[in-house]
DNA sequence: CAGAAGTTTAGAACGCGTTCAAGCTATTGG
DNA sequence: CCAATAGCTTGAACGCGTTCTAAACTTCTG
């Protein structure tokens, strides 16, 4: 992607109204929750004809998808974990991100029901490619560390990690499982596919890890 | 649910319409697809006006629902599995709901597609009771040949697959992993879970199925 | 059998996401 | 510098799920 193109004043004014657009979606989210995001009430809101964002995102739910990756903060503390080992650091992300969602749940509900919506056939990409990057990076440091598998291929295990997540997320959205319950879900999940892929050294600490969220979902599952 | 009730003359013809609907909406999704389920078409071709399918099921969604539901079929192959040990059991499970979903591609879309439906507020229940029934006691004998580790629950287990299981529908409704990839990527998640959740002594068997699955589904994940 | 109670019906309407012909505007070639 | 052109914006419109009203119909009650 060549950033430094000439950007003619066309392409420049499209720019403009998809930071427009953007920026009014994501002050709808926030102010009125999930129901509050019409595409009428964006365009007004945005200061365009209903038809632009057509013409900008394609759908309503590439325009979501972009406010989701438009979060920067998001990065920002991701880059400050620190943890003991790198399969602490593993659940450490998990845990912000989760908090991140459950920290603003009318605004993440809205995004997520999106990322759900398969009403149209366009291709995912859910998030951004670099927390995918950030993600991959933790399981190749869990990886050097020997707390992998030496024959496990990470990018799968990096999708199953992810699918697992999704659906944890589906069950928040709906309201099926609570804010309380989420964390240790997605813990428990986690753990057992990496317990999975784990080498025979890092089983111990991962089952712990396993038992933990166990316990903390109790008996009712 | 006291099923031999008088059944007076109201409820019984409530009891027929609801039936009716049902068989429209499947014979509507297996002819014209996913898009072909309207709930205009729906009502002319069960034979009854717009708002009865409302006043009988609530919504879409609802009808959808009931359809997947009312499927028996699925149950009396699940009766017919066999395999050498309980964990082969579940494998061969998975690839028999599979195989149903890939072999009716039109059909299962549309049900999956209500499924993810997040619009309204309506808890899931998502599938059978009887198939939650039939996977806990696949578990359970897995559990009871000390497949399993003594110290998980089986309920969050089971939780955990369906989780994922659901994600990887997820990804083959919309179009984001083809028919062919949907099998393996589905036996590589259960195998990671699975392994686990596994014995010491099993820990072999479920190993070799999870690189089973990740050759595969090839280097590219 | 007559009235009460409950359902279905037709029809219109609402708000939604999405699309399309028609008009407007920035760019480009002379 | 201007006219032709390509591309974007616009308002109207479509089909959708859903709800509502009033009238017609069917079933239950006494």
């Amino acid at each position: 992607m060549p950033s430094p193109e000439p950007l003619s004043r066309r392409e420049a004014g499209k720019a403009e109204r998809r930071r427009q657009i953007i920026r009014a979606a994501r002050d709808l989210i926030r102010e009125t929750g999930n129901a509050g995001l019409s595409m009428r009430g964006l365009a007004a809101r945005a200061g365009v004809s209903l038809a632009t964002p057509y013409n900008l995102f394609g759908s309503k739910r590439a325009i979501v998808v972009a406010v989701l990756q438009d979060v920067r903060e998001f990065q920002e503390r991701f880059a400050t974990v620190r943890a003991a080992d790198p399969v602490e650091k593993i659940f450490a992300a998990l845990d912000i991100a989760i908090a991140f969602y459950v920290g603003d749940p009318s605004f993440y509900r809205t995004l997520w029901s999106a990322v759900f919506d398969a009403t149209d056939g366009v291709r995912n990409e859910i998030l951004n490619p670099k927390r995918d990057a950030f993600w991959r990076g933790l399981l190749e440091d869990a990886f050097r560390a020997g707390a992998l598998s030496a024959d496990v291929d990470l990018g799968l295990l990096l999708r199953q990690l992810e699918l697992l997540l999704r659906s944890v997320m589906f069950e928040w959205v709906v309201g099926e499982v609570g804010p309380e319950r989420l964390a240790p879900l997605a813990r428990h999940g986690y753990a057992l596919i990496l317990l999975g892929a784990a080498s025979a050294e890092w089983r111990g600490p991962l089952k712990a890890r396993a038992m933990e969220a166990q316990q903390a979902l109790g008996v009712a599952g």
